[in-house]
DNA sequence: TATAAAGGAATGAACGGTCATTCCGCACAA
DNA sequence: TTGTGCGGAATGACCGTTCATTCCTTTATA
């Protein structure tokens, strides 16, 4: 393993930090928990076991960090170019179709994310519906116009989300897995699909 | 805790199997991997750590066993009163109306068999699409007649599996939560989103 | 500039706790 | 008495976390 670069320039040693983020997400997305000890993710990262204790106070705090800023690039990328002024069918194909292909563009945030929901860390999240508030808010927003405009069928905002939603992960996940093959075409066909079932 | 029964007539004692297998299936139903250790498990289920051995190899092999009875019994469940000889859209509704009343009914199976899926247990399962291969036989001949009637979208069978079970099995993911009150309507209005999804 | 002292950062062996599994003595049926 | 099933303390492996020590950079001094 290579020594981590220099403190030179930036303020902090902010690449070591960086490997050590980069180890975590990797051995949980690919091993689970299980397979994610901090001796590994220490020597994945190529520094000390106790060095991680200088750049997290535990191993919660670390995989929670972690969690929160993939997260937050979830909803990032799918305000991204979000077209607040179009209809209503060109805004959901929007967020269906950035999510997906940024799903299968980070395979490792999606299978971290999944790991998270289902460990104890994923415990008191639970009453927060899929990813965080900033998207429930706006896409809340969305939803609930859609069903007030009678667009949608008039069912609660937690089902017509899992409508949507849940296939799109589904689908994420068997690309990463190699069941199917995803391209723009298809993605499409399928969050074309997802509002057929919202739709009145 | 009471003692167990003794073993008086049935030809082995049964019920001891029987009280481990369903205090491991609550505790890890409720509290995850982590939350079952064998000692919990033994005590819940009223007997001494090292009776468990008497009755399963290793933990691997009693926690692999209940999956797949709780597998079988799904299976079990959707196939009951299937209409064989009906319209596609009929055998579709029954499967799914069949399996979200399972779910819901019994939430310990639903949330043991995430569990089971999300843990190194579940890694070697990957390859066996959603709950085992007479359901996806089955099933999968359903699908694959509905879409050469052209009833159904022309998608892989792994896409429409997704766009079907999967707004399902989340929708009773919320009911156990307490997101939303599932009943016998309401379970018919989202198969019947479903078979939008699907439908051509 | 050369040298030394200081202090923050990094290390990894060691610790305490937990877990799956084992094993030995006990109680009861035959 | 003999044998079988059972219990639960004992065992050893593993993991998160700590901390005494080392390393390295910066600063002070001449």
């Amino acid at each position: 393993m290579e020594k981590a670069e220099k403190c030179d320039k930036p303020d902090k040693c902010a690449e070591k930090r960086e490997a050590i983020i980069q180890a975590a997400l990797e051995l949980v997305a690919e091993q689970g928990f299980h397979g994610a000890p901090m001796a590994m993710i220490a020597e994945k990262a190529g520094v000390g076991a106790g060095t991680i204790y200088r750049y997290f106070e535990n191993k919660d705090d670390l995989i929670r960090w972690i969690y929160k800023n993939v997260e937050e690039r979830f909803v990032e990328v799918m305000m991204q170019g979000y077209p607040e002024q179009g209809p209503v069918r060109e805004r959901l194909v929007h967020i269906g179709t950035a999510l997906v292909r940024h799903l299968i563009s980070e395979p490792l945030q999606l299978r971290f994310v999944e790991q998270f929901h289902n460990s104890p860390y994923g415990v008191d999240h639970r009453r927060e519906k899929l990813f965080g508030e900033t998207r429930k808010d706006i896409i809340s927003d969305l939803f609930q116009e859609a069903v007030t405009q009678q667009i949608f069928k008039p069912l609660e905002l937690a089902i017509l989300f899992s409508l949507f939603f849940g296939p799109l992960v589904d689908i994420c996940r068997d690309h990463i897995l190699g069941f199917i093959k995803l391209d723009d075409a298809l993605i499409e066909q399928v969050v074309g699909a997802c509002w057929d079932a919202l739709r009145r």
